[in-house]
DNA sequence: TCAAGCCTATCTATCGATAGACAGAATGAC
DNA sequence: GTCATTCTGTCTATCGATAGATAGGCTTGA
């Protein structure tokens, strides 16, 4: 991957977490990288690509970061701190919401193969979040667990990142976190 | 409010809700109801005037139906359903996400007065569900519980809407039941 | 008479996308 | 090794479509 196709994409993935998905240009990207927006059409014939491009590529890293982070505990309660740790940091560090987020926000009105990305992302996360819990519970009930922590921790990101409140996000997590000692 | 705005703000709610705030055009609206643009502008100069009165015709219109349902019962259980209610019946009526979870998402890409809107109705709904909480709990603990109630019916809204999977959200909304019934 | 409501017509700016030219690096035939 | 060819990545220039917004006129009912 040549290292304009990175540049464009880490413009794109910046400005599509701030503000949405039609709320970017190909010429805006291309002037934050000081190349002219054809230039940026010939690494993406068509906004899609560009799109399903920055899914692909997020989804691959925050997955990476997941397991990277998972492999240093075995403790199922400690993997729920470090999912809940990867978003955390994604909120703070970059001062955005998820991409999926946004783009889940938005995919009735998105092409058909960036709404599928956005779709293929939440259903890794449940399914990565869904083997942490115990296998006592059925595959249903831990799907349906695993959904239930992910859609939390989404909505408290969009929460916090319009009410300009991180707090907020820290306090969801610590109900979260209580919720899921007990249960 | 003259018919023409009402139907102005309709047609503006159905295209924000799946498709965005930028995604929306004054024109498309205009055509949607059978009336030219510069009509649509004469009732909203700009978009942000529009945008900020479709959030708070919204906003009125989701408390006044959570007012309106919880009079008929005192018990806070019952209460929390009829919290959830209205917001399953938004996802499943209008097979699209609540307003505030899109602008939510949006909110940094949105004029200061939208987004500050946005902020208000968040607001305005944690409020209403830290009011249904027990008083044994401090006025934090009560608007932390609400904030996460919230956080989990928005992020399900957005995820089953991106899983085209209604059912995710109702197995979301068990999950949650459960963990406020043992709470 | 006049204000409300909608119209026609138009403006400037920007959108995603394409065509065609060019420089320079890589490749392959001799 | 050298020259011709091809590929890569960028450029300039432009397309038709559409965006938000405005000026000014027509119609209708109080």
């Amino acid at each position: 991957m040549s290292a304009t196709v990175d540049k464009v994409l880490d413009a794109a993935e910046g400005a599509m977490r701030a503000r949405g998905y039609h709320a970017v240009s190909f010429r805006e990207l291309a002037d934050d990288i000081g190349i002219k927006s054809s230039s940026v059409h010939y690494h993406f014939p068509q906004k899609d690509d560009l799109g399903v491009a920055l899914i692909e590529r997020y989804s691959e890293r925050v997955l990476a970061e997941l397991n990277r982070h998972s492999e240093e505990t075995k403790n199922p309660y400690d993997r729920l701190d470090v999912f809940i740790d990867v978003y955390r940091e994604a909120l703070v560090n970059t001062d955005s919401v998820c991409l999926c987020v946004m783009l889940g926000a938005e995919s009735r009105g998105l092409p058909d193969n960036v709404s599928n990305a956005v779709a293929d992302f939440f259903d890794a996360n449940i399914g990565w979040l869904a083997n942490i819990l115990p296998t006592t519970l059925s595959k249903k009930a831990r799907r349906n667990k695993a959904a239930s922590v992910l859609a939390t921790l989404q909505g408290a990101m969009m929460m916090a990142a319009t009410l300009k409140d991180t707090g907020l996000f820290d306090a969801i997590v610590k109900e979260l976190r209580a919720a899921h000692r007990q249960s």
